[in-house]
DNA sequence: GCCCACTTTATTTTT
DNA sequence: TAAAGTGGGC
């Protein structure tokens, strides 16, 4: 086959295998995807397989739009009948089809994040429960968490009472997203996997036919997509798994590695195959991924190596303040500029969102054109989310989520009280909101007739028209149009906005098969849309490390390296929070192709306040020999022992002023680098008292920010 | 029913 | 710092 020829002999074993269960342990940018899809281009055109019979897996919509494209070039046929899609995608798929089965409404809505937690605020304040002792957040973590791992509400051990509320509010939760007819993320996955386990004719109908199942970022699989797919592939399917466990990064929503040796285990893998060639980066780049990657505990084990020379030296940078960090990598990423290197091929990452912002003030200080990625969706601004609850109201009354999202928008002079008594009606009667509405008088049943009359009137129209319709009728267009003074701005970006939801209706009844308003309503809860595509003009890529995984730039800046920003404090706690870090570092240094530039910085403003931070362990972790220090390296024990004031004049003396109050007699001056018999070295952050009742605040190298008593810190001086 | 001022709080994130 | 959420006042 002329598409094997150009594989290297690994990748050309993992292609051609025969048909059994696999294991592919591919590490960055082996040619992971590309292995992937020639996998599956192979097993059409020999002839042993027809498309009905594969199920591909991917995590996002990007990279199953990528593999489709990837083997709409590599078959002579169309790629219709493949089923390619990501977990959630092929869930709904399967829901929407044995929707009686699955005991939900064919219009069942999809609740995404945001929604969720919404729902989950509006059942608490209808149960009555103090939102302080059980804190929403903590409730949607609690109930998706269960969820991933398979349980439902009753079949959760709760041994204190505290537990058992958490079950109860999850019980509760279940029932009225089921009254109300919305299923949230998790649940797509429970419910189908359910309805496969219990409905043998289904399964056996589904095993027989996904013959191949292919899953692609398998190290990112929970344990519930992990039954999904044992439960598909029954005893006989061949499950193709392609991961890499040191490219795991998502541990904290679910992620479960050990999948993979349990993959090993319940399939009778076989072979499992390493791809190592790296085709992405210089020699020195991976040899620092590699020694970096060395200090976690648990690997399968995997050594990346290139035929490509070394190449230059990893850059690494120490900054006094952040904003000079900023400078530094706009100044340099200019330089690469200028000597020819595209800016889109250039990348600064970071460990948090919030550390963007000096670099944007940098960049935008000098005027070079940047794109941050991450941030608001399209289909998750508010005016999108108005528009669309519009909609879901029209297709589902009982959805009372969409109800209240815009009983009251625009405002029609319904107001909370009028709400609460509708509320009260409809748990009394045991009702949905919208019928108990149909029930009432006045401003109520002006917006029951609104929503009807939309409804009565939509119901012939094409897709487009319908949003067309929905959009002036709710006067949701005269809402914003009607917007003066300083939210003008805003008024008329909130327009276009929803003039452009009509073009992505436009553009989704071209391209997909099903044209209907649910279908679009999915389309918009499961494919949240880029923020927005601009990639017309070449630009500086802005992004967090999480982000950048699967990406590849020619250079790359890695900024922020400083212990209890990266790795992050909270991870510091367990050994699998600090493995999982050092694996966002390998994911990171590993994202370059020829250039990698590590900086740090000694001061960083964070939260309003100034930060002392230590450089990263991880910078340690690096062989000194493929290191170039611009800036000049100074030892370990302190930041500030290169003889210039460490503490940036215009940060410091106004901003600690409540925490240094009669700080005057202490030994110790804020920036100073100290030792502790215990905590060991760090740097003095904050003092406060006098005399005998002195508390000075360090940041510990290895345990974090603490206050200590002066008296009996018996604090050394570490510089 | 609405607006303004105050407090609180701060990874990573796709579906 | 800056966003989001809460509560008081009109």
């Amino acid at each position: 086959m002329d598409f094997l020829s150009s594989l290297n002999p690994e990748q050309r074993a993992a292609v051609t295998l025969p048909e059994r269960s696999a294991l592919i342990l591919a590490g960055a940018g082996s040619g992971k995807t590309r292995v992937l899809t020639t996998r599956i281009a192979w097993l059409i055109r020999t002839g042993q397989t027809s498309p009905q019979n594969i199920l591909a897996v991917t995590f996002t919509n990007k990279a199953a739009k990528e593999m489709l494209l990837r083997l709409s070039v590599m078959l002579p046929i169309p790629v219709r009948g493949l089923w390619i899609g990501t977990f959630h995608g092929l869930c709904n798929r399967i829901l929407r089809t044995h929707h009686r089965e699955a005991m939900l409404p064919q219009t069942f809505q999809i609740l995404d994040g945001v929604d969720q937690l919404a729902t989950i605020k509006r059942l608490m304040k209808t149960l009555n429960i103090d939102d302080e002792k059980y804190p929403p957040r903590e409730i949607q973590v609690f109930i998706n968490s269960n969820k991933e791992k398979g349980l439902r509400a009753h079949e959760i051990e709760a041994f204190d009472p505290y537990s058992r509320r958490k079950m109860e509010i999850f019980a509760a939760y279940d029932e009225q997203c089921q009254r109300e007819g919305v299923v949230d993320f998790s649940e797509l996955l429970l419910r189908s996997h359910e309805l496969l386990a219990r409905n043998q004719q289904l399964r056996d109908h589904y095993q027989a036919r996904f013959r191949h199942i292919l899953v692609d970022e398998f190290q990112d699989t929970n344990r519930l997509q992990y039954q999904w797919l044992k439960l598909l592939s029954g005893q006989h399917n061949a499950l193709f798994a392609v991961g890499d466990d040191d490219q795991s990064i998502y541990a904290f929503r679910g992620a479960h590695v050990g999948n993979m040796q349990e993959l090993t285990r319940d399939f009778h893998v076989q072979d499992v195959i390493k791809l190592e060639q790296n085709y992405r980066s210089h020699g020195n780049i991976l040899d620092a991924a590699n020694a970096l990657i060395q200090n976690n505990a648990s690997r399968l084990g995997k050594n990346l190596w290139t035929s490509e020379n070394k190449g230059e030296p990893i850059r690494v940078f120490e900054a006094t303040t952040d904003a000079e960090e900023a400078r530094f990598i706009v100044d340099t990423a200019t330089q690469l500029h200028s000597e020819g290197i595209w800016l889109s091929e250039i990348a600064v990452l970071y460990r948090s969102n919030t550390q963007s912002r000096v670099i944007e003030h940098a960049l935008v200080s000098a005027g070079l054109a940047y794109r941050v990625y991450g941030g608001l969706r399209f289909f998750e601004r508010q005016e999108i989310k108005h528009a669309l609850a519009y909609l879901r109201l029209i297709q589902n009354p009982a959805d009372d989520h969409a109800l209240l999202r815009i009983i009251n928008f625009p405002a029609r002079g319904i107001g909370a009280r009028t709400i609460e008594q509708l509320q009260e009606k409809a748990r009394a009667q045991n009702i949905s909101l919208w019928q108990v509405a149909t029930q009432s008088g006045g401003k109520v049943s002006s917006f029951v007739s609104l929503v009807e009359m939309m409804r009565d009137s939509t119901r012939e129209l094409a897709l487009p028209e319908i949003i067309e319709h929905v959009l002036l009728h709710s006067g949701l267009i005269a809402h914003f149009q009607n917007q003066t003074g300083t939210q003008l701005r805003e008024a008329q970006e909130r327009m276009e906005n929803l003039n452009e939801l009509v073009n992505a209706a436009t553009l989704f009844v071209h391209e997909s098969e099903d044209d209907s308003l649910t279908s679009f309503l999915t389309h918009a809860a499961l494919e949240s849309g880029q923020s927005q595509a601009d990639e017309s003009t070449d630009a500086l890529q802005l992004m967090t490390v999480h982000a950048s995984k699967g990406l590849e730039f020619h250079s790359v800046f890695v900024s922020g390296l400083e212990e209890g920003l990266f790795p992050h404090h909270n991870s510091r706690m367990t050994h699998a929070g600090v493995d999982e870090e050092r694996r966002l570092m390998y994911v990171a240094i590993t994202r370059a192709q020829r250039k990698l530039y590590l900086t740090f910085a000694q001061s960083r403003m964070l939260h309003g306040q100034v930060n002392y931070g230590l450089r990263s362990s991880f910078l340690h972790e690096l062989p000194d020999e493929l290191l170039h220090w611009i800036t000049p390296r100074m030892p370990m024990r302190s930041n500030f022992s290169h003889g210039f004031t460490p503490i940036p004049p215009e940060n410091l003396a106004v901003k600690r002023k409540e925490r240094t109050i009669g700080a005057q007699d202490s030994p110790w001056q804020l920036g100073q680098a100290v030792s502790h018999a215990k905590f060991g070295e760090g740097i003095v952050v904050g003092m406060e008292g006098r005399g005998s009742d002195s508390r000075i605040q360090v940041n510990f190298r290895t345990t974090g920010t603490k206050w200590l008593a002066l008296e009996y810190a018996n604090l050394t001086s570490a510089s």
